[in-house]
DNA sequence: AATCGTATGATTGTCAACAATCCGAGGGGT
DNA sequence: ACCCCTCGGATTGTTGACAATCATACGATT
């Protein structure tokens, strides 16, 4: 009786949140874009009630900004968002990394080696868009396997602001055959245990994307002082 | 003219879930209180529309959780919970540390050194609750000094958790002494540059912190698999 | 010609009322 | 005594309408 999951549905807000949330990751929405409450709210078929509040959670999670009485936009990425996206992203993937090497770290490398051969394929049939969801889905299911909650909130939020850099910078490309390799070899790592390298290859996989999405500039620079109004990218 | 800065004031959304959050961070609502709306809406003066816009964002950010048709209830924190909270900052804070020791690190040191004296003074005169604020002020500074804004949204939410920690499980003594000692010597070790050794403090804190909350679980142990109802602390 | 002021349309911010759902109390049946 | 059903109160979910604010276009003034 215990295995019985409670049935109460989700909340609506909850469920507009994620539909918008995919709709940004998958550049449906441009940074900078306006999201016209009124226009949204018929076309997800609730009112513009239910609608804000999925909105305002999209705003707490940093994915759109708000100025008062002018409207909600998609969040425009900076080169020090770049930056700050996959510094936090290191920060993450490795904290899930140690938790997964101190548990069953054979039956995750497994899991990811799945996903893994996915992306060979794509790279394979040259499906670019299929690479890259196979390399959040990657991503996402090492933070996942880490079980641990929080990481993988904060990580749900930050692979939209990878994907929303790759798509704003089309001209940098991906590489996906050196993309694939870096995560073999992280797959290897993680089935030998061996912790130092998995944190140095982690850190040199988001070091790589750093570089090639703003050439000059690396992960472990410091970040300038925070300013309420950074230039904004590919301008 | 370009420091300007844009005027706009904040939606009353985001000042509302501001106010909530720090109820909650002082313990205002207790861990399972459901906050129900008409009676908010009307404390804060607000319609129960807006006041739900504040509720969606604390929901997405972990500190409610809502079941349809009955309410938002302040979340429980399990004894995963609290090693989740705990590894979560433990990666947050290394990476905010590793950006500091890549910048002016002495300067941050500086500005630590003056909470930590802060601190010291609250020891002495006994006054947990100044302590208890003391140390949130330093956890949030290194973060804040950190430059990343993503960083520091986590953090946010994290140190809250925190305190809900602590406030739950009173009987577990926060040991002001110590942690003093503890934030003293991560400021030494910040201002020598010495990365090792503040990495594997900011380790031991945390790992001390679990162990006095939640006697025999450590930080490093493996995460239980994702369970959609846990066992609450206290019960 | 350039600038300032004004009117207008559109969008957001806010609210109060209605509908749907849940919880607990009370009554009837076994 | 126990269980089931039903009803009433209370709370949440949703909606449409109203008020406040902003952006744009147009005309007046210097």
């Amino acid at each position: 009786m215990s295995q019985l999951t409670r049935v109460g549905r989700e909340s609506t807000s909850s469920i507009i949140a994620r539909q918008l949330r995919a709709a940004i990751r998958d550049g449906e929405f441009s940074p900078g874009d306006q999201l016209g409450e009124a226009e949204l709210a018929a076309r997800f078929d609730v009112s513009r009630g239910t609608l804000r509040e999925a909105l305002q959670r999209l705003v707490e999670e940093g994915l759109l900004n708000g100025e008062r009485h002018r409207g909600l936009f998609v969040r425009e990425l900076s080169a020090v968002d770049v930056q700050d996206v996959y510094v936090t992203r290191n920060a993450i993937e490795q904290a899930a990394a140690r938790l997964i090497l101190a548990g069953d770290r054979t039956a995750v490398a497994d899991e990811l080696a799945t996903l893994h051969e996915r992306m060979l394929d794509a790279v394979r049939r040259g499906d670019q868009r299929a690479v890259g969801a196979a390399d959040v889905a990657f991503h996402e299911l090492l933070v996942a396997r880490s079980g641990s909650r929080r990481l993988m909130r904060m990580s749900r939020t930050l692979l939209i602001e990878t994907r929303m850099c790759i798509t704003a910078l089309q001209d940098a490309y991906e590489l996906p055959e050196e993309l694939a390799a870096e995560h073999g070899a992280l797959v290897g790592a993680l089935r030998n245990g061996n912790e130092a390298l998995v944190l140095g290859l982690i850190d040199a996989h988001m070091d790589d994307a750093v570089r090639r999405l703003t050439p000059g500039r690396g992960l472990h620079e410091p970040l300038p002082p925070l300013d309420p109004e950074p230039r904004v990218l590919g301008r």
